[in-house]
DNA sequence: CGAGCCGCCCGAATCGATTCGAGCGGCCGC
DNA sequence: GCGGCCGCTCGAATCGATTCGGGCGGCTCG
């Protein structure tokens, strides 16, 4: 008795076939009022909890489940609101399959267990901002498995790709600085590569860039300020802002740079970098905005951040729903677009004119 | 062509049988080095993306997913900072497994797809402060899936459950009330039943809670101010507390009470719902904690909230840890106990003498 | 009264991989 | 030179449910 009954015990009990007993738990089949009965009394009887999924799912070939691709480790995503929000939509579009969400760990770890190579997922949608995504799509295309992409990059006709205006919106950033009259404007950029190189940007880590959002950009940037220096942060985090953000206003034995040899604005692309970047600032004893603007990307709050963040303010929770009716739309044999959402720029309080 | 190659295709292009592919691709079993490279050549040829997860799963009886019960909309729950922190906690501690995580809808509703009688899980957490935990123990027992639940109330030895000291917790915070000299305390407690039932709390809905922490919390309350009355919120979130902080500040028309007839003192059992007492405060035209002070419970920032909330920290990352740890030993066949952590009182500037 | 049809149930094939025991050469040792 | 052992490969059973075609008995209509 310590084995789970199965279908087949319960049809031996109800006294008839495997197979009606499957019919009478799917109700669609003919099957007769009294037999079904009989069988849910047996079933009730051996305390059978229903179908296994598992082999349900290998039989029908669809399991119910999609995942989403993190990038990174699980954890860190969960610390990121912009990911958040994005999963909230995403969660949204797909209601109306029913279907579960399976969050999928990174590739390229040791990872023992389901990964995007080997988990029972019907579509995969990517959550991007990341130098891996090239990898897993020739995974999922491998496996025949529907994918939406967001904020992938190219992608190829077969896997819509939900987007933003990243560079156009970055040059209406970088263009209310320049109407405010900054000149020196320093950025803090996402990570370039899958090794989330960090430091200051080169024209060789530019050149072996992965990552299409990080690109575009500080392209976005650089249409106003084209001489503009750049800080890679490893992560979009506080911290990697802060020590970006050092990096553009400190010498090499930490001291604040003086006035004419530092930025007076930095734009960072994500808020967190610019809530670092503000940090930073403030630690070196220089005022945000007085001495230094900075401008951020996203439009989420910064926990524990004191001031109204001059930012772009991008739809995440969209983004994340059209994802998850592109996912709707692909399993339901239709074909599905790619789209690109617009973000609208939020002047705070972390802008003003430059100090000289 | 259209039918994607099965590791039989696999092997019969190899030119050996199914059984030998299948140990070539494993790894483990005695397989000469020049088979296994022609297995494996073969597969690249034929562009096979490794075996099938369901058909693998079905035969090995394990998935490599856990599950994950919010006992609530995904997305409410991306929007509950404690439980981000919690989902935080499990992946950490269930990394070992490498599984990955799936998050299940709350039970009930029309879902067509996975759901917690139906998904192809290995283990999984209920994460609590939920009317519904009991039924979904029963359904989890009677599929034998290992269970673990977080503030699941009492659950029966054979599901560990996580908890934090929830009487003890709140009884500190209304002793810190009590020291500071307020003696009219309301309450705004958390939901007490499956049907989310809102509104002033009587004798007949303590009587038929179904939802552990909310009495315990409540409980703890009534050890220092046992007269206190109590308003439920139907979720934690700044609304619900809103509106149940109104009930206890307001008439019927929504003017404020006159001092003598509101309480000086308002323990609230979230942070969120904390948020909301302040709001409505405010919106009455008082001052906290001139007026009215305010306990939350919980530990973290609201977004948007101008204050220091006087709460109850307690380990939500942790928490989750320590669910993910037990999951790993109980799919280990090593039994895992139930485990209760400690909250400690934070003291902000929502809590002042009363001012009468 | 007989043919046909309809409703209900059963058998068997199938989904795709894993795993255990058996078999088959080849090589080593006696 | 022969028996035994070892290493590799294969067959077949199995995991548990779904599904399709067929068949059987009863009812209806001609």
């Amino acid at each position: 008795m310590t084995a789970r009954p199965t279908l087949a015990d319960v049809a031996a009990r109800a006294g008839v076939s495997a197979s009606t007993a499957s019919l009478a738990f799917s109700g669609s089949g003919p099957v007769s009022d009294a037999t079904k009965e009989r069988v849910l009394a047996a079933a009730a009887e051996l305390g059978y909890a229903g179908p296994d999924p598992r082999a349900r799912s290998l039989r029908r070939g669809r399991s119910g489940i999609v995942g989403v691709v993190l990038e990174e480790r699980v954890r860190s995503a969960f610390l990121d609101p912009v990911k958040i929000r994005t999963l909230d939509g995403i969660a949204d579009g797909i209601a109306p399959l029913g279907a579960a969400l399976l969050l999928l760990p990174f590739i390229g770890g040791e990872s023992e267990g389901a990964t995007i190579e080997d988990a029972p997922v019907d579509a995969v949608v990517l959550i991007g901002c990341s130098p891996r995504v090239g990898h897993s799509l020739e995974i999922l295309r491998r496996r025949g498995i529907p994918t939406v992409a967001i904020e992938g990059g190219p992608t190829g006709d077969d896997v819509p790709d939900i987007s933003i205006d990243n560079r156009d919106a970055t040059r209406r950033g970088a263009e209310h600085l320049a109407e405010l009259g900054h000149r020196d404007v320093g950025v803090v950029t996402l990570a370039f590569d899958a090794e989330r190189t960090s430091g200051p940007v080169d024209a060789a880590l530019e050149a072996r860039a992965t990552t299409q959002v990080t690109i575009e950009r500080l392209q976005g940037a650089r249409d106003v300020f084209p001489e503009a220096p750049a800080v890679a942060a490893a992560t979009s985090s506080v911290e990697d802002g802060r020590l970006a953000a050092r990096l553009l206003l400190a010498d090499a034995s930490g001291r604040v740079l003086p006035a004419e040899r530092r930025p007076t604005a930095i734009i960072a692309q994500s808020d967190l970098l610019a809530a670092g970047v503000i940090l930073a600032a403030e630690e070196l004893g220089l005022t945000v905005p007085g001495e230094l603007s900075v401008v951020g990307f996203d439009g989420i709050r910064v926990d524990g951040l004191r001031h109204d963040l001059t930012t772009l303010d991008q739809p995440s929770t969209d983004k994340g729903r059209a994802a998850g009716e592109a996912v709707v739309r692909l399993l339901a044999g239709e074909p599905a677009a790619s789209l690109a959402f617009t973000s609208t720029l939020h002047i705070g309080d972390t802008t003003a004119p430059p100090a000289r």
